[in-house]
DNA sequence: TTGGCGCTGTGAAACGCATAACAGCGTTCT
DNA sequence: AGAACGCTGTTATGCGTTTCACAGCGCCAA
């Protein structure tokens, strides 16, 4: 659900690559995880566009981007792929996560992270009430908003989530900014204005239920189904 | 962050609207509330689409949908548009929604609807826990998810937000499907395999927030800026 | 061994969407 | 009054992504 005016892109090696097939690059590792898990060894293009509900063609013209290719005979072997997609999408090192706002929403963030995710963890979280402040929540510690700077740099952090009331987003984003984050995963539904070199993505709660509700009382539309040849 | 195979769209009149629109309506109608309420009368498209991160020539491409045209010199009256956009987007009657997963993640949802969306409410929770189950919770009544069935069809909800761990995702949607639901909001982090005639919206906060950290080490991005002329 | 099959990788066409350019029109200034 | 300006609504252009189509190749069967 993200409004995008130039479509945003990185370049890697030599080539450019779209946000949307980060996105399901992402969401591939995620099914050879699962299949991986169950025992899978091997799996074929049309198997894994299935479970990722993409066209087969679309899935090998993303996995273009990954360096490994797939035998003809077994197709891909899974772990092997699931590698190369984290070789791809991974940081070098792991990366640290700052979380601001320990509301319900935060606390549901944190149950997200429990267990797995390794390199991407929430090491800081911040707050203004003073009962949320100071302590540990989850084995990570808390601050007052007002440390945040101090703290950010400290801990080379330069991803932040906002969870907090709309009203105070903006305030908070300005804030992290000037401590140096360069990206934002914003969950407060206001449309932050920030400069541009900040990567912000928007969780609007609001809009994507308003989005469903309109298109909850469609004429039973008719969508195709991937059935057997 | 939707992966959309088939372009949603819905005729509604004799036209086809892209989810995209549908989308950057619902965000234009928010941003003509807090206009109006900051006592705006009057906005031109330019001023709109900057408000709300969009080039104005889509801004008023996208307004093509709703019937009301500006004025060439005042521009667009704050409050008809709003109304012009409802009575486009919202439904004819108030649309009952039913939350599932009473956890932190839930009751966060519940505050979002705190006070605003009168035209969406939730009023009915499902969960499993004995503890959270047959009560009220923000003057909402809850019930075990067994009684879905029941209650959905009593009392014609037709629209639900899963908020469940991802291990049960599947299930309870399964259960709703079968309960009638027609449209789903999933925040578990799994993708749901439903019949082609549910739409289902997926919030996969973990997906995202991998994106996020993926563009987070960009080098330094060009973006255009949408200064003066 | 050899023909055929099915899958992968990739070039080329098609589609949808965003962007740019244009016509209409009311206001305003000379 | 007349002309020029600025904004809207709309039509055309361009771009990115998806889809189609095919070449290459290893395996299997005959």
């Amino acid at each position: 659900m993200t409004i995008k005016r130039t479509p945003k892109r990185l370049k890697l090696g030599r080539k450019s690559v779209s946000e949307l097939v980060v996105v399901r690059l992402i969401l591939y590792r995620r099914i050879l995880r699962d299949l991986a898990f169950s025992g899978t060894r091997y799996v074929f293009s049309h198997q894994l566009a299935a479970l990722a509900d993409v066209t087969p063609e679309q899935l090998r013209r993303d996995l273009m981007n990954v360096r490994y290719e797939g035998s003809p005979t077994r197709g891909y072997e899974v772990v092997v792929l699931e590698e190369c997609i984290g070789a791809f999408l991974d940081p070098p090192t792991a990366q640290a996560v700052a979380l601001v706002g320990v509301g319900n929403l935060g606390r549901a963030l944190f149950a997200y992270f429990l267990g797995r995710r390794p390199l991407l963890q929430i090491v800081a979280a911040f707050d203004i009430d003073p009962a949320k402040v100071d302590r540990m929540i989850n084995g990570c510690p808390s601050y007052h908003i007002s440390e945040a700077r101090t703290v950010m740099r400290e801990k080379g952090i330069n991803v932040a989530m906002i969870a907090v009331p709309a009203a105070a987003a903006q305030s908070v984003a300005d804030t992290l900014v000037d401590a140096g984050v360069r990206s934002l995963l914003n969950f407060a539904d206001v449309r932050l204005r920030l400069p541009p070199d900040v990567y912000v993505e928007h969780i609007d709660i609001g809009v994507t239920l308003e989005k469903v509700a309109f298109f909850a009382r469609r004429p039973a539309a008719a969508e195709k189904d991937m059935g057997s040849p």
